[in-house]
RNA sequence: GGCUGGGUAGCUCAGCUGGUGAGAGCGCACGACUCAUAAUCGUGAGGUCGAGGGUUCGAUCCCCUCCCCAGCUACCA
């Protein structure tokens, strides 16, 4: 059985989860769910990043320890990502002991890579660092935030010049071998516009960045003192990306999380960090690389940004008490390509939800199945399917494959367009051969024991491949077609025979909404 | 400023290396049907394919200029 290791960036532990949140997650989960059902032995890993001055900082301005604050934070999250569904495996927080063990592992794997190497090479060396700080920004200030001058933030203050003494990594020695990475492994960044971003900032050459800070302590010290004799803490490049190599060292994840990951699921945002930075601090290391990271978009409301520090004006509970978890599920993967951006707004929820969930889908479920039950007293006949429209169907699952496992892997919304076309297509095909006029004569009883399995056979397959997006309204689908157990562990790559399959019509699936209450006149 | 990618029907977008009538879904209008969640199916509406030049027998797809939008331009994570 094929592993497939994905990982989500850990998400800061600075505030509540939002929608920028949630499609990154729901969106890896989706795509671990359509591994698992392809028969790959899948692990996902998701987790936190609770270090670092801003959480220490919040933790303080809340009057609680640090790590009770992100105790609070990462219970928070987790609950959310249960609520949506997110089926992940394994949940790691780099406050947890073997995580920072495990930092510093590999810190000093680099240390004794470093220890056979001239002076000049070494990956590790101290520098001092000399910037313009702003003291109420409490950082350092590059040339692109400064305005006349001044941090553009704080307009009012005078920046100062600051000097650091720190551990520094040379990454500037990796570009030669990060361009050859990406010329000889087109797909490890995907997709083609992020590519082509790092393309061209390997270009321009890259800096050495700082491994260790003095000016926090909420983190991992970092293992070795400075010539001085100063412990830093562990800066957040050697400490957050980790993660993904950490998650082995938790016990019972030796082998579920063995290294290296098959992908990296991220925000463009962070698309440098996790395409420049950590494969070189993982060549520095002497350990493998993954094999893709996959880049996704942001989804905007109301014209403003959600990245993984932005604002909250729509809470995630809001989005789902609407029309479910699963039916937020479908919109947010549906409407917003994995490959690129889009908004949300609720005028948009409802047409998707009405068109594709309550008419389209909903419907074909309801009225096939009401008349499996007139007509066959419920019981599909075992008959080979139409061919014509099996036909249809076998190049929209395989557009739908091809979606997410093939060369348009990891665009679950191509995979859903593949699938509601096959759900439309199935409906026309109703109109098409008319079983209620067929039902009238029993001369035609063959003809209508072909349409109704063709039916129940779309259906299933329908059910199995929306699964992964829908996973508590496809089983319910699943149960009310007669099909057994969970259609979860149904495998997308061979077909389902819905011969003597028992159906039982239940509710509606994706019920309407009741209209809006008559305004009194 | 530099670089990259875009601007196609009301909306969201397809249109591979240029060629009979520019497409899909949604929305809208009209018609059909009744198995179904007043759902479904069919038909249509006729969009200067961002603007202006150019190459070509012929360009939405090639070249030039311009306008507009988005992203990137490295230590908040």
């Amino acid at each position: 059985m094929p592993r497939f290791f994905l990982t989500t960036a850990i998400d800061y532990a600075n505030g509540e989860p939002h929608l920028g949140h949630a499609l990154e997650k729901v969106g890896a989960d989706a795509i671990a769910r359509f591994h698992r059902q392809l028969g790959y032995d899948v692990h996902l890993l998701i987790g936190m990043d609770e270090h670092g001055q801003k959480v220490a900082q919040t933790a303080e301005k809340q009057g609680m320890p640090p790590q009770q604050f992100v105790d609070n934070i990462a219970a928070i999250f987790q609950a959310m990502w249960k609520r949506l569904g997110v089926s992940y495996d394994q949940f790691i927080r780099t406050t947890s002991p073997e995580h920072k063990d495990a930092v510093r592992r590999l810190i000093e794997q680099i240390f004794a890579a470093d220890a056979k190497l001239p002076e000049a090479q070494r990956n590790f060396y101290e520098r001092s660092y000399t910037g313009l700080y702003c003291v109420g920004c409490e950082s350092f200030k590059q040339p692109a935030d400064i305005v006349d001058g001044k941090c553009a933030v704080h307009p009012t203050r005078t920046l100062e010049e600051v000097t650091e003494h720190n551990w520094f990594f040379r990454l500037s020695a990796y570009t030669d071998r990060l361009k050859q990475l990406f010329a000889d492994q087109p797909s490890f960044l995907q997709p083609d516009s992020r590519r082509n971003e790092i393309l061209q900032l390997l270009e321009q050459g890259l800096d050495d960045i700082s491994a260790s800070r003095s000016r926090f302590d909420w983190g991992v010290p970092f293992p070795r003192p400075l010539s001085g004799g100063d412990t830093q803490t562990t800066y957040v490049w050697f400490d957050a990306l980790p993660n993904y190599w950490t998650a082995r060292f938790f016990p019972g994840f030796e082998q579920k999380a063995a290294w290296p990951a098959n992908l990296h699921v991220i925000g463009k945002d962070i698309t440098r960090f996790h395409t420049v930075i950590w494969p070189a601090m993982l060549m520095a290391a002497g350990e493998p690389l993954p094999a893709q990271v996959w880049a996704h978009g942001f989804i905007s409301l109301g014209g403003e940004r959600f990245s993984k520090s932005a604002g909250v004006k729509l809470t995630l509970d809001e989005a789902i008490d609407r029309y479910g978890v699963d039916a937020f599920r479908y919109y947010l993967l549906r409407d917003v390509p994995y490959d690129g951006d889009g908004s949300f707004s609720w005028e948009r929820f409802e047409e998707v939800y009405n068109s594709d969930l309550a008419n389209t889908l909903g419907n074909l479920a309801s009225r096939s199945i009401a008349m499996i039950e007139k007509y066959r007293a419920g019981v599909v006949p075992s008959v080979t399917p139409e061919p014509e429209l099996s036909t249809a169907h076998q190049a929209a699952l395989a557009q739908a494959r091809a979606a997410v496992d093939g060369d348009r892997r990891h665009r679950p919304h191509e995979a859903i367009a593949a699938l509601m076309d096959n759900a439309r297509r199935t409906n026309e095909y109703i109109q098409r051969t008319q079983p209620w006029a067929l039902a009238k004569d029993p001369a035609n009883a063959a003809a209508l024991d072909v349409v109704l399995a063709t039916l129940a056979s779309s259906i299933a397959h329908c059910a199995a491949w929306l699964a992964p997006i829908m996973p508590h309204k496809m089983q319910a689908l699943w149960q009310q077609l007669g099909g057994a157990g969970d259609v979860a562990a149904v495998r997308l790559d061979s077909p389902i025979d819905v011969g003597g399959w028992k159906v039982t019509k239940g509710d509606p699936l994706f019920p309407k909404p009741e209209p809006p209450a008559k305004a009194a006149q």
